[in-house]
RNA sequence: GGAGACUUGUCCGAGUGGUUGAAGGAGCACGCCUGGAAAGUGUGUAUACGGGAAACUGUAUCGAGGGUUCGAAUCCCUCAGUCUCCGCCA
Protein backbone atom coordinates (compact mmCIF):
# COMPACT_ATOMS: atom_id res chain seq x y z
CA UNK A 1 0.00 0.00 0.00
CA UNK A 2 1.07 3.25 -0.65
CA UNK A 3 1.92 6.05 1.80
CA UNK A 4 -0.82 8.46 1.75
CA UNK A 5 1.65 11.23 2.96
CA UNK A 6 3.78 10.54 -0.17
CA UNK A 7 0.79 10.69 -2.23
CA UNK A 8 -0.35 13.96 -0.43
CA UNK A 9 3.00 15.24 -1.56
CA UNK A 10 3.59 14.04 -4.89
CA UNK A 11 0.32 13.44 -6.76
CA UNK A 12 1.50 14.22 -10.22
CA UNK A 13 4.45 12.08 -9.65
CA UNK A 14 2.30 9.04 -8.02
CA UNK A 15 0.29 9.68 -11.44
CA UNK A 16 3.22 9.88 -13.41
CA UNK A 17 4.31 6.71 -12.10
CA UNK A 18 1.11 4.49 -12.17
CA UNK A 19 0.69 5.40 -15.72
CA UNK A 20 4.13 3.46 -16.22
CA UNK A 21 2.21 0.21 -14.35
CA UNK A 22 -0.66 0.72 -16.79
CA UNK A 23 -3.00 1.87 -14.09
CA UNK A 24 -5.93 4.14 -15.77
CA UNK A 25 -8.18 4.93 -13.25
CA UNK A 26 -5.67 8.43 -11.95
CA UNK A 27 -9.04 9.87 -10.43
CA UNK A 28 -8.08 7.35 -7.33
CA UNK A 29 -5.37 9.68 -6.58
CA UNK A 30 -7.09 12.57 -6.33
CA UNK A 31 -9.94 10.69 -4.62
CA UNK A 32 -7.47 9.82 -1.73
CA UNK A 33 -6.32 12.89 -1.06
CA UNK A 34 -9.86 14.86 -1.41
CA UNK A 35 -10.41 11.96 1.56
CA UNK A 36 -7.34 12.21 3.14
CA UNK A 37 -8.38 16.29 3.97
CA UNK A 38 -12.11 15.36 5.04
CA UNK A 39 -10.59 12.88 7.61
CA UNK A 40 -8.46 15.25 8.59
CA UNK A 41 -10.73 17.55 8.89
CA UNK A 42 -12.93 15.35 11.15
CA UNK A 43 -10.38 14.32 12.92
CA UNK A 44 -9.33 17.59 14.11
CA UNK A 45 -13.48 18.70 15.07
CA UNK A 46 -13.62 15.22 17.01
CA UNK A 47 -10.74 15.66 18.42
CA UNK A 48 -11.92 19.12 20.06
CA UNK A 49 -14.72 18.23 21.04
CA UNK A 50 -13.63 14.53 22.61
CA UNK A 51 -10.98 16.71 24.24
CA UNK A 52 -14.20 19.10 26.14
CA UNK A 53 -15.59 15.91 26.91
CA UNK A 54 -12.24 14.30 28.75
CA UNK A 55 -11.55 17.79 30.72
CA UNK A 56 -15.53 17.99 32.01
CA UNK A 57 -14.97 14.25 33.12
CA UNK A 58 -11.83 15.03 35.33
CA UNK A 59 -13.69 17.99 36.76
CA UNK A 60 -16.82 15.92 37.49
CA UNK A 61 -14.28 13.45 39.16
CA UNK A 62 -12.90 15.86 41.42
CA UNK A 63 -16.36 17.92 42.17
CA UNK A 64 -17.98 14.37 43.53
CA UNK A 65 -14.42 14.06 45.57
CA UNK A 66 -15.68 17.38 47.13
CA UNK A 67 -19.28 16.35 47.54
CA UNK A 68 -20.55 19.16 45.34
CA UNK A 69 -22.81 16.75 43.71
CA UNK A 70 -25.33 19.60 42.61
CA UNK A 71 -22.79 20.72 40.45
CA UNK A 72 -21.52 17.35 38.99
CA UNK A 73 -25.02 16.51 37.60
CA UNK A 74 -24.67 20.07 35.81
CA UNK A 75 -21.87 19.57 34.15
CA UNK A 76 -22.93 15.63 33.33
CA UNK A 77 -25.75 17.37 31.14
CA UNK A 78 -23.47 19.29 29.27
CA UNK A 79 -20.65 16.55 28.58
CA UNK A 80 -24.28 14.16 27.59
CA UNK A 81 -24.46 17.23 24.94
CA UNK A 82 -20.84 17.04 23.71
CA UNK A 83 -21.58 13.44 23.58
CA UNK A 84 -24.70 14.04 21.33
CA UNK A 85 -22.72 16.33 18.76
CA UNK A 86 -19.76 13.65 19.10
CA UNK A 87 -22.20 10.86 17.55
CA UNK A 88 -22.67 11.95 14.28
CA UNK A 89 -18.56 13.19 13.90
CA UNK A 90 -17.16 10.08 14.70
CA UNK A 91 -19.63 7.66 12.51
CA UNK A 92 -18.74 10.53 9.39
CA UNK A 93 -15.29 9.85 10.40
CA UNK A 94 -15.36 6.04 10.20
CA UNK A 95 -17.11 5.63 7.03
CA UNK A 96 -13.99 8.45 5.19
CA UNK A 97 -11.87 6.39 6.74
CA UNK A 98 -13.16 3.19 5.36
CA UNK A 99 -13.78 5.23 1.88
CA UNK A 100 -9.62 6.40 1.93
CA UNK A 101 -8.66 3.00 3.09
CA UNK A 102 -11.04 1.49 0.08
CA UNK A 103 -9.49 3.73 -2.25
CA UNK A 104 -5.43 3.34 -0.57
CA UNK A 105 -6.01 -0.19 -1.47
CA UNK A 106 -6.77 -0.15 -4.99
CA UNK A 107 -3.66 1.30 -6.17
CA UNK A 108 -0.56 -0.63 -7.22
CA UNK A 109 2.74 -0.07 -6.13
CA UNK A 110 4.55 2.43 -8.21
CA UNK A 111 7.51 1.21 -10.79
CA UNK A 112 11.42 1.71 -9.49
CA UNK A 113 12.40 4.85 -12.11
CA UNK A 114 13.78 2.44 -14.48
CA UNK A 115 10.88 -0.03 -15.36
CA UNK A 116 10.85 0.07 -19.19
CA UNK A 117 7.02 1.65 -20.26
CA UNK A 118 4.85 -0.90 -21.84
CA UNK A 119 1.74 -3.25 -21.33
CA UNK A 120 2.61 -6.75 -23.42
CA UNK A 121 5.30 -9.66 -21.90
CA UNK A 122 7.19 -8.99 -25.29
CA UNK A 123 7.73 -4.82 -24.13
CA UNK A 124 9.90 -6.94 -21.40
CA UNK A 125 14.02 -6.35 -21.86
CA UNK A 126 16.00 -9.04 -21.71
CA UNK A 127 18.61 -8.04 -19.03
CA UNK A 128 21.13 -11.31 -20.10
CA UNK A 129 21.04 -15.22 -21.18
CA UNK A 130 23.29 -17.59 -20.16
CA UNK A 131 23.81 -21.79 -20.67
CA UNK A 132 23.43 -22.82 -24.46
CA UNK A 133 20.53 -24.34 -25.67
CA UNK A 134 20.93 -28.12 -26.28
CA UNK A 135 21.25 -30.31 -29.52
CA UNK A 136 18.29 -32.91 -29.01
CA UNK A 137 18.86 -35.91 -29.99
CA UNK A 138 16.68 -37.46 -33.11
CA UNK A 139 12.91 -38.43 -31.73
CA UNK A 140 13.19 -36.27 -28.79
CA UNK A 141 9.88 -35.38 -27.31
CA UNK A 142 8.57 -33.13 -25.07
CA UNK A 143 8.25 -33.49 -21.24
CA UNK A 144 4.49 -34.73 -21.20
CA UNK A 145 5.84 -37.77 -22.94
CA UNK A 146 9.19 -38.56 -21.17
CA UNK A 147 6.84 -38.35 -17.71
CA UNK A 148 4.96 -41.46 -19.15
CA UNK A 149 7.51 -43.13 -20.81
CA UNK A 150 9.36 -43.04 -17.37
CA UNK A 151 6.33 -43.37 -15.21
CA UNK A 152 7.56 -40.53 -13.00
CA UNK A 153 4.07 -38.11 -12.66
CA UNK A 154 0.74 -39.20 -12.96
CA UNK A 155 -1.29 -36.84 -14.21
CA UNK A 156 -4.66 -39.18 -14.32
CA UNK A 157 -4.40 -40.42 -11.16
CA UNK A 158 -3.58 -36.94 -9.55
CA UNK A 159 -7.21 -35.96 -11.19
CA UNK A 160 -9.08 -38.97 -10.19
CA UNK A 161 -7.80 -37.85 -6.31
CA UNK A 162 -8.58 -34.14 -6.52
CA UNK A 163 -8.66 -33.06 -10.16
CA UNK A 164 -7.13 -31.98 -13.10
CA UNK A 165 -3.75 -30.21 -12.23
CA UNK A 166 -2.94 -32.04 -9.25
CA UNK A 167 0.12 -34.09 -10.50
CA UNK A 168 1.07 -37.01 -8.56
CA UNK A 169 4.31 -37.83 -8.47
CA UNK A 170 5.75 -41.31 -8.28
CA UNK A 171 9.09 -43.43 -7.56
CA UNK A 172 11.96 -41.53 -9.46
CA UNK A 173 9.50 -38.24 -9.92
CA UNK A 174 8.61 -37.88 -6.43
CA UNK A 175 12.70 -38.72 -5.49
CA UNK A 176 13.69 -35.94 -7.79
CA UNK A 177 11.41 -33.40 -6.49
CA UNK A 178 12.87 -34.25 -2.98
CA UNK A 179 16.26 -33.70 -4.71
CA UNK A 180 15.54 -30.75 -5.82
CA UNK A 181 13.97 -28.91 -3.01
CA UNK A 182 17.12 -30.00 -0.64
CA UNK A 183 19.23 -29.32 -2.87
CA UNK A 184 17.54 -25.70 -3.33
CA UNK A 185 17.26 -25.09 0.51
CA UNK A 186 20.85 -26.09 1.13
CA UNK A 187 21.75 -23.73 -1.81
CA UNK A 188 20.23 -21.15 0.24
CA UNK A 189 20.75 -21.66 3.70
CA UNK A 190 24.87 -21.68 2.74
CA UNK A 191 24.00 -18.16 1.35
CA UNK A 192 22.61 -17.38 4.89
CA UNK A 193 18.98 -17.41 4.52
CA UNK A 194 17.33 -19.50 8.07
CA UNK A 195 15.18 -22.44 6.84
CA UNK A 196 11.74 -22.12 7.85
CA UNK A 197 8.74 -24.50 7.27
CA UNK A 198 5.81 -22.15 7.38
CA UNK A 199 1.58 -22.61 7.81
CA UNK A 200 0.26 -23.57 4.36
CA UNK A 201 -2.98 -22.17 5.08
CA UNK A 202 -3.07 -18.13 6.07
CA UNK A 203 -5.54 -16.17 7.23
CA UNK A 204 -7.64 -12.97 5.57
CA UNK A 205 -5.12 -10.91 7.53
CA UNK A 206 -1.91 -12.65 6.34
CA UNK A 207 -3.31 -12.90 2.69
CA UNK A 208 -3.97 -8.48 2.96
CA UNK A 209 -0.11 -8.12 4.11
CA UNK A 210 1.08 -9.30 1.02
CA UNK A 211 -1.26 -8.31 -1.52
CA UNK A 212 -2.99 -11.42 -2.31
CA UNK A 213 -6.35 -9.84 -0.90
CA UNK A 214 -8.46 -7.83 -1.31
CA UNK A 215 -8.10 -7.81 -5.34
CA UNK A 216 -7.49 -11.49 -5.99
CA UNK A 217 -8.89 -13.47 -3.76
CA UNK A 218 -10.04 -15.30 -6.89
CA UNK A 219 -6.58 -16.96 -7.09
CA UNK A 220 -6.47 -18.36 -3.59
CA UNK A 221 -8.17 -21.65 -2.66
CA UNK A 222 -10.06 -20.53 0.23
CA UNK A 223 -11.75 -22.83 2.93
CA UNK A 224 -14.76 -21.15 4.27
CA UNK A 225 -15.24 -23.31 7.01
CA UNK A 226 -12.40 -21.52 8.85
CA UNK A 227 -11.65 -18.48 6.75
CA UNK A 228 -8.02 -19.89 5.81
CA UNK A 229 -6.61 -19.43 2.10
CA UNK A 230 -4.43 -22.24 0.94
CA UNK A 231 -1.10 -20.44 -0.08
CA UNK A 232 0.08 -19.16 -3.47
CA UNK A 233 3.49 -19.11 -2.42
CA UNK A 234 5.86 -19.35 0.32
CA UNK A 235 6.00 -15.25 0.09
CA UNK A 236 2.60 -15.17 2.08
CA UNK A 237 3.44 -16.68 5.23
CA UNK A 238 7.16 -16.32 5.43
CA UNK A 239 6.91 -12.22 4.93
CA UNK A 240 3.87 -12.40 7.44
CA UNK A 241 6.22 -13.67 9.73
CA UNK A 242 7.74 -10.28 10.62
CA UNK A 243 3.78 -8.68 10.57
CA UNK A 244 3.42 -5.76 13.24
CA UNK A 245 6.95 -6.15 14.72
CA UNK A 246 9.50 -3.80 14.97
CA UNK A 247 12.69 -4.95 14.48
CA UNK A 248 16.05 -3.57 15.28
CA UNK A 249 17.87 -1.83 12.52
CA UNK A 250 21.37 -4.51 12.87
CA UNK A 251 18.77 -7.44 12.15
CA UNK A 252 18.54 -6.26 9.05
CA UNK A 253 19.16 -7.84 6.54
CA UNK A 254 16.54 -10.80 7.85
CA UNK A 255 17.10 -13.49 5.27
CA UNK A 256 14.63 -16.50 5.03
CA UNK A 257 13.83 -19.25 2.93
CA UNK A 258 10.98 -22.00 2.68
CA UNK A 259 9.95 -24.73 0.70
CA UNK A 260 6.14 -25.18 0.30
CA UNK A 261 3.32 -26.70 -1.84
CA UNK A 262 1.92 -23.55 -3.84
CA UNK A 263 -1.86 -23.54 -4.50
CA UNK A 264 -2.96 -21.55 -7.22
CA UNK A 265 -6.66 -21.95 -9.25
CA UNK A 266 -5.61 -20.48 -12.03
CA UNK A 267 -8.70 -20.20 -13.84
CA UNK A 268 -8.84 -19.67 -17.41
CA UNK A 269 -5.92 -20.90 -19.14
CA UNK A 270 -6.51 -23.81 -22.21
CA UNK A 271 -4.32 -25.32 -24.79
CA UNK A 272 -0.36 -26.42 -24.54
CA UNK A 273 0.24 -23.43 -22.12
CA UNK A 274 -0.58 -25.74 -19.33
CA UNK A 275 0.10 -29.32 -21.07
CA UNK A 276 2.12 -31.50 -18.65
CA UNK A 277 3.81 -29.28 -15.62
CA UNK A 278 3.50 -26.09 -17.74
CA UNK A 279 0.69 -25.16 -15.22
CA UNK A 280 -0.39 -26.86 -12.63
CA UNK A 281 -2.59 -26.08 -9.69
CA UNK A 282 -0.60 -27.69 -7.07
CA UNK A 283 3.73 -27.11 -6.97
CA UNK A 284 6.79 -27.17 -5.06
CA UNK A 285 8.25 -24.24 -4.99
CA UNK A 286 11.58 -23.02 -3.18
CA UNK A 287 11.02 -19.53 -1.72
CA UNK A 288 13.64 -16.55 -0.67
CA UNK A 289 12.55 -13.59 1.19
CA UNK A 290 14.73 -10.66 2.87
CA UNK A 291 13.51 -8.18 4.57
CA UNK A 292 15.85 -5.22 4.15
CA UNK A 293 16.96 -1.33 4.93
CA UNK A 294 15.40 1.09 2.94
CA UNK A 295 18.58 2.05 1.35
CA UNK A 296 20.06 -1.14 0.59
CA UNK A 297 16.78 -2.85 -1.08
CA UNK A 298 18.30 -2.54 -4.66
CA UNK A 299 21.46 -3.84 -3.85
CA UNK A 300 19.83 -6.60 -2.17
CA UNK A 301 17.40 -6.93 -5.59
CA UNK A 302 20.72 -7.32 -7.63
CA UNK A 303 22.19 -9.45 -4.86
CA UNK A 304 19.11 -12.00 -5.13
CA UNK A 305 18.92 -11.77 -8.63
CA UNK A 306 22.40 -13.50 -8.51
CA UNK A 307 22.39 -15.89 -6.58
CA UNK A 308 18.95 -16.97 -8.69
CA UNK A 309 20.92 -16.69 -11.42
CA UNK A 310 23.83 -18.77 -10.18
CA UNK A 311 21.49 -21.60 -9.18
CA UNK A 312 20.04 -21.76 -12.80
CA UNK A 313 23.67 -22.04 -13.85
CA UNK A 314 24.41 -24.86 -11.44
CA UNK A 315 21.67 -26.87 -12.56
CA UNK A 316 22.96 -26.63 -16.16
CA UNK A 317 19.87 -24.96 -18.06
CA UNK A 318 19.86 -22.24 -20.70
CA UNK A 319 18.14 -19.15 -19.24
CA UNK A 320 17.26 -15.58 -19.83
CA UNK A 321 16.75 -12.99 -17.49
CA UNK A 322 14.13 -10.34 -18.11
CA UNK A 323 13.48 -6.92 -16.68
CA UNK A 324 9.38 -6.62 -16.50
CA UNK A 325 8.27 -3.99 -18.13
CA UNK A 326 5.21 -1.47 -16.39
CA UNK A 327 2.23 -3.46 -17.56
CA UNK A 328 3.61 -7.06 -16.96
CA UNK A 329 4.60 -6.33 -13.45
CA UNK A 330 2.23 -7.57 -10.38
CA UNK A 331 0.36 -5.22 -8.13
CA UNK A 332 2.58 -5.04 -5.27
CA UNK A 333 6.17 -4.92 -7.10
CA UNK A 334 8.22 -1.61 -7.58
CA UNK A 335 10.67 -3.52 -9.97
CA UNK A 336 10.44 -7.05 -11.00
CA UNK A 337 12.95 -9.70 -12.94
CA UNK A 338 11.63 -12.98 -14.05
CA UNK A 339 14.04 -15.53 -15.31
CA UNK A 340 13.35 -18.18 -17.91
CA UNK A 341 14.79 -21.48 -18.64
CA UNK A 342 14.56 -22.87 -22.28
CA UNK A 343 12.33 -25.78 -22.56
CA UNK A 344 13.99 -27.41 -25.52
CA UNK A 345 11.60 -29.62 -26.63
CA UNK A 346 8.57 -27.63 -26.27
CA UNK A 347 10.97 -24.92 -28.05
CA UNK A 348 9.81 -21.70 -25.55
CA UNK A 349 10.90 -20.33 -22.61
CA UNK A 350 9.28 -21.29 -19.10
CA UNK A 351 9.41 -18.55 -16.35
CA UNK A 352 10.56 -20.39 -13.40
CA UNK A 353 11.53 -17.87 -10.37
CA UNK A 354 10.40 -13.78 -10.15
CA UNK A 355 12.29 -11.50 -7.74
CA UNK A 356 11.13 -8.69 -7.14
CA UNK A 357 11.66 -5.12 -4.51
CA UNK A 358 8.30 -4.35 -3.61
CA UNK A 359 9.42 -1.22 -1.42
CA UNK A 360 7.39 -0.15 1.15
CA UNK A 361 4.53 -1.39 -0.48
CA UNK A 362 4.05 -5.14 1.88
CA UNK A 363 5.81 -3.56 5.04
CA UNK A 364 3.64 -0.75 5.17
CA UNK A 365 0.06 -3.10 5.35
CA UNK A 366 2.07 -5.11 7.61
CA UNK A 367 3.94 -2.43 9.90
CA UNK A 368 7.25 -4.08 9.42
CA UNK A 369 8.91 -0.96 10.64
CA UNK A 370 12.62 -0.50 12.37
CA UNK A 371 14.39 2.32 14.29
CA UNK A 372 16.70 3.91 12.32
CA UNK A 373 19.94 5.62 13.62
CA UNK A 374 18.12 9.09 14.76
CA UNK A 375 15.35 7.32 16.83
CA UNK A 376 13.11 7.74 13.96
CA UNK A 377 10.42 4.56 13.09
CA UNK A 378 10.98 3.59 9.45
CA UNK A 379 9.23 0.62 6.90
CA UNK A 380 11.48 -1.26 6.02
CA UNK A 381 11.39 -3.05 2.38
CA UNK A 382 10.47 -6.50 1.34
CA UNK A 383 12.03 -8.42 -1.48
CA UNK A 384 11.29 -11.91 -2.40
CA UNK A 385 12.16 -14.19 -5.25
CA UNK A 386 11.66 -17.90 -6.23
CA UNK A 387 14.16 -20.30 -5.90
CA UNK A 388 13.33 -22.08 -7.27
CA UNK A 389 9.60 -23.15 -8.72
CA UNK A 390 10.23 -27.29 -9.73
CA UNK A 391 7.97 -27.86 -12.30
CA UNK A 392 9.13 -26.10 -15.19
CA UNK A 393 12.65 -26.55 -14.16
CA UNK A 394 11.94 -30.32 -13.96
CA UNK A 395 10.06 -29.84 -17.35
CA UNK A 396 13.50 -28.41 -18.86
CA UNK A 397 15.58 -31.05 -17.17
CA UNK A 398 13.57 -33.91 -19.06
CA UNK A 399 13.52 -32.04 -21.80
CA UNK A 400 16.79 -30.73 -22.17
CA UNK A 401 18.92 -33.55 -21.13
CA UNK A 402 17.34 -36.28 -22.70
CA UNK A 403 19.19 -39.26 -23.63
CA UNK A 404 16.96 -41.85 -25.17
CA UNK A 405 16.76 -44.76 -22.10
CA UNK A 406 17.63 -41.97 -19.47
CA UNK A 407 17.99 -38.57 -18.80
CA UNK A 408 21.09 -37.09 -17.39
CA UNK A 409 21.04 -34.94 -14.38
CA UNK A 410 23.23 -31.95 -13.74
CA UNK A 411 25.89 -32.92 -11.22
CA UNK A 412 25.02 -30.88 -8.36
CA UNK A 413 21.88 -33.14 -8.30
CA UNK A 414 24.24 -36.53 -7.97
CA UNK A 415 24.83 -36.56 -4.16
CA UNK A 416 20.76 -35.44 -3.70
CA UNK A 417 19.70 -37.92 -6.59
CA UNK A 418 21.75 -40.96 -5.59
CA UNK A 419 22.53 -41.41 -8.90
CA UNK A 420 23.66 -39.31 -12.28
CA UNK A 421 21.04 -39.58 -14.85
CA UNK A 422 17.31 -40.87 -14.11
CA UNK A 423 16.59 -44.41 -15.64
CA UNK A 424 13.89 -46.55 -16.91
C1' G B 1 -14.25 -32.11 22.77
C1' G B 2 -14.79 -30.77 28.54
C1' A B 3 -12.96 -27.62 32.87
C1' G B 4 -10.06 -23.67 34.52
C1' A B 5 -6.24 -19.67 34.40
C1' C B 6 -4.46 -15.87 31.51
C1' U B 7 -3.49 -11.86 27.34
C1' U B 8 -0.50 -4.64 29.99
C1' G B 9 5.10 -0.82 26.75
C1' U B 10 11.40 -3.72 23.47
C1' C B 11 11.11 -7.56 27.51
C1' C B 12 9.64 -8.98 32.64
C1' G B 13 5.98 -7.25 35.79
C1' A B 14 2.38 -4.01 39.12
C1' G B 15 -2.21 -2.13 38.68
C1' U B 16 -10.29 -3.97 40.03
C1' G B 17 -13.79 2.72 38.06
C1' G B 18 -11.12 9.24 38.49
C1' U B 19 -4.36 13.55 36.04
C1' U B 20 -2.55 5.70 34.74
C1' G B 21 0.50 6.44 28.67
C1' A B 22 0.33 3.38 32.65
C1' A B 23 4.44 1.88 39.32
C1' G B 24 8.92 -1.11 39.65
C1' G B 25 12.75 -3.78 37.20
C1' A B 26 15.60 -5.33 32.84
C1' G B 27 17.26 -3.67 28.24
C1' C B 28 18.71 0.46 25.27
C1' A B 29 20.72 5.79 24.61
C1' C B 30 23.39 9.79 26.60
C1' G B 31 26.24 11.81 30.82
C1' C B 32 29.11 11.23 35.48
C1' C B 33 32.64 7.96 37.65
C1' U B 34 37.30 4.92 35.45
C1' G B 35 43.88 4.74 32.65
C1' G B 36 40.08 1.58 30.05
C1' A B 37 36.06 -1.61 31.16
C1' A B 38 32.67 -3.85 34.69
C1' A B 39 30.11 -2.26 38.88
C1' G B 40 27.90 2.22 40.68
C1' U B 41 25.21 6.63 39.59
C1' G B 42 22.08 10.62 36.97
C1' U B 43 18.85 11.64 32.95
C1' G B 44 16.08 9.95 29.03
C1' U B 45 13.54 6.00 26.47
C1' A B 46 5.93 3.68 23.04
C1' U B 47 3.10 4.02 18.53
C1' A B 48 -0.52 6.17 15.13
C1' C B 49 -3.16 10.36 13.46
C1' G B 50 -3.74 15.69 14.06
C1' G B 51 -2.61 21.22 15.53
C1' G B 52 1.74 24.46 15.87
C1' A B 53 7.50 28.05 12.77
C1' A B 54 9.03 25.96 17.25
C1' A B 55 8.77 25.02 22.35
C1' C B 56 4.92 22.32 22.85
C1' U B 57 0.16 20.31 22.45
C1' G B 58 -4.85 17.31 21.29
C1' U B 59 -6.96 12.50 20.35
C1' A B 60 -6.59 7.25 20.24
C1' U B 61 -4.16 2.78 21.78
C1' C B 62 -3.25 -2.02 28.22
C1' G B 63 -5.26 -9.23 22.68
C1' A B 64 -9.65 -7.57 18.93
C1' G B 65 -14.60 -5.66 18.61
C1' G B 66 -18.98 -4.00 21.10
C1' G B 67 -21.51 -2.28 25.78
C1' U B 68 -22.34 0.09 30.86
C1' U B 69 -20.63 4.99 33.01
C1' C B 70 -19.82 11.96 33.45
C1' G B 71 -15.26 8.84 33.51
C1' A B 72 -12.81 1.93 31.94
C1' A B 73 -6.33 -1.32 31.71
C1' U B 74 -9.96 -1.95 35.68
C1' C B 75 -17.26 -3.84 35.26
C1' C B 76 -20.42 -6.66 31.28
C1' C B 77 -20.89 -9.25 26.33
C1' U B 78 -18.77 -11.46 21.81
C1' C B 79 -14.51 -13.22 19.30
C1' A B 80 -9.33 -14.62 18.87
C1' G B 81 -4.94 -16.39 21.08
C1' U B 82 -1.69 -18.54 25.12
C1' C B 83 -1.15 -21.88 29.20
C1' U B 84 -2.71 -26.00 32.70
C1' C B 85 -5.64 -30.41 33.71
C1' C B 86 -8.89 -34.25 31.57
C1' G B 87 -10.51 -36.80 27.07
C1' C B 88 -9.17 -38.19 22.08
C1' C B 89 -5.31 -38.82 18.66
C1' A B 90 -0.46 -39.28 14.27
Amino acid sequence: MLQVAYIRQHPDLVKKRLAVKQFKDLSVVDEVIRLDEERKRLQLEFDTTQSKVNTASREIGLLMGKGQQEEAATRKLEVAALKTSLQPISEQLNIVGQQLQGELVKLPNLPAQDVPAGKLPSDNITVREGGAKPVLPQGAVPHWDLINQFGIVDFETGARITGSGFPLYKGKGAKLQRSLIQYFLDYNTAAGYTEYLPPLMVNEASAYGTGQLPDKEGQMYFMPADNFYLIPTAEVPVTNIYRDEIVKEEELPIKMTAYTPCFRREAGSFGKDVRGLNRVHQFDKVEIVQIVHPDKSYAVLEEMVNHVESLLQSLELPYRILKLCGGDMSFASALTFDFEVYSAAQERWLEVSSVSNFESFQTNRMKIRFKDANGKMQLAHSLNGSSLALPRIVACLLENNQAGDHIDLPAVLHPYFGAGSLTL
